[in-house]
DNA sequence: TGTTATTATGTAGCAAGCTAAATGTAGCAT
DNA sequence: ATGCTACATTTAGCTTGCTACATAATAACA
C-alpha cells in the first residue's frame, strides 16, 4: 500500500490529514485546527494563567508561530492579553467567556476525529500506537537540532 | 510525559520535528524537506514519468503544493516541465542531472534521520509502528473529507 | 553602579499546506 | 457545431510552521 517503509511520509501524510478534517470541522466555530488546539489547553489551564513562552514548550512550537496563533485568538475574541504582575516581559493569556463558550464542543468534534482515525483498531493497538509515539518523542527531545524550543547547542 | 491521550497531538508534533530536522539537514544541497520528498520520488521513477497530479494523488498533497513545490525545484533546476505528448492538459516533470547528482545524499540523509528518531527501538517494534500508522492511512482513506485528493462526495 | 548575558516577546520574510476560483483541454452528448 | 461535464493545472489569499533579527526587561556580576 505504501512503497516507501518509513515512518516519516506517513506521519506527514497522516498529520495534514488531521490537520485538514479538524479544520474543516470546526469551521462554523471560526476556529482552526491549531488555533482549536491551543485554545483547549487554555481553558484546561484556567486556574493556572499561562505565558505564551509556555505554550510553545508544550506543544513543541516556536516563539514565533505560538505569537500567531495567539494573535488571531485575540483578534476574534477568544482570548486577552494581561501583563504579568512581577515580571514584565512576560504576558498572561486569558480567555473570555467565548472561548468557555466553544471549549465543548472543539473538546468533542477533536474526540470524533481521533475515533475515526483509530477505527478498527483494539484498544491494546491504539494503547500499543501511542506508546510507541511517545518514545519516539523522546528521541526528538534527545537529538540536538530536533526541538524548535532548545533550539541550537553551542559547542563552547 | 504527556498530557493529552490522543494520537492527533503527538503526531503533529512528530512531523514537524521531522520537517524541521530534515530542511535543516539538506540545507547545504539547496533543498527543503518537502522537495527532498518528493524529488526523491521523482528520481526514482525516472523511467515512468510522472505529472504534478499522481504527485499528489502519492503523497496525499493537494494541486496547488505541488503546484509551489513543482515551481521551486524548477527555479533551481531540479527538474524541467514539459507538455505531454497527447493529452495538452497534463504536463510532464523531468528531472535533471543536477537532481541525479544530489540524489543519493538525500536519501541517505533521510535514512539517517529515520534512524534516529526510531533509536532504541527493535525491529519489531518498527514494524508494528508501522503498520498501526499504515492502518490510520487506511481509515484516512476511507473516511469523507480526509484526503485532498478526493475532497467532496456530493451527495447527488 | 554599570556592563553583560539571559529570557520573553514581537517582526520580517520564507516555504508549505489548504480552499476557492480561473483557465484550458478532453470526451461525449445533442 | 454546440454545449456540458470532467479533468489538469495554475493563481490568489489565507494559516501555520520555521529562522533570523529586533526590542525590552530581568539576572548576574564587576
Amino acid at each position: 500500500m505504501q512503497s516507501e517503509n518509513a515512518v516519516g511520509p506517513r506521519l506527514k501524510r497522516i498529520s495534514n490529514a488531521l490537520d485538514r478534517k479538524r479544520t474543516l470541522d470546526l469551521e462554523d466555530l471560526d476556529l482552526t485546527s491549531s488555533q482549536g488546539m491551543v485554545l483547549g489547553w487554555l481553558v484546561r489551564r484556567q486556574e493556572a494563567p499561562v505565558n505564551p513562552g509556555e505554550i510553545g514548550r508544550h506543544f513543541g512550537l516556536s516563539h514565533p508561530t505560538v505569537t500567531g496563533i495567539l494573535q488571531r485568538l485575540e483578534a476574534k475574541n477568544f482570548i486577552r492579553y494581561a501583563g504579568d504582575s512581577g515580571d514584565r516581559r512576560k504576558k498572561r493569556v486569558i480567555v473570555t467567556e467565548k472561548a468557555l463558550d466553544v471549549h465543548q464542543r472543539v473538546v468533542q468534534r477533536f474526540q470524533e476525529t481521533e475515533t475515526l482515525i483509530t477505527e478498527g483498531m483494539s484498544e491494546r493497538e491504539i494503547g500499543a500506537l501511542l506508546g510507541l509515539l511517545d518514545r519516539v518523542i523522546d528521541n526528538i527531545g534527545r537529538v540536538d537540532g530536533l526541538d524548535p524550543c532548545r533550539p541550537k547547542e553551542v559547542d563552547k
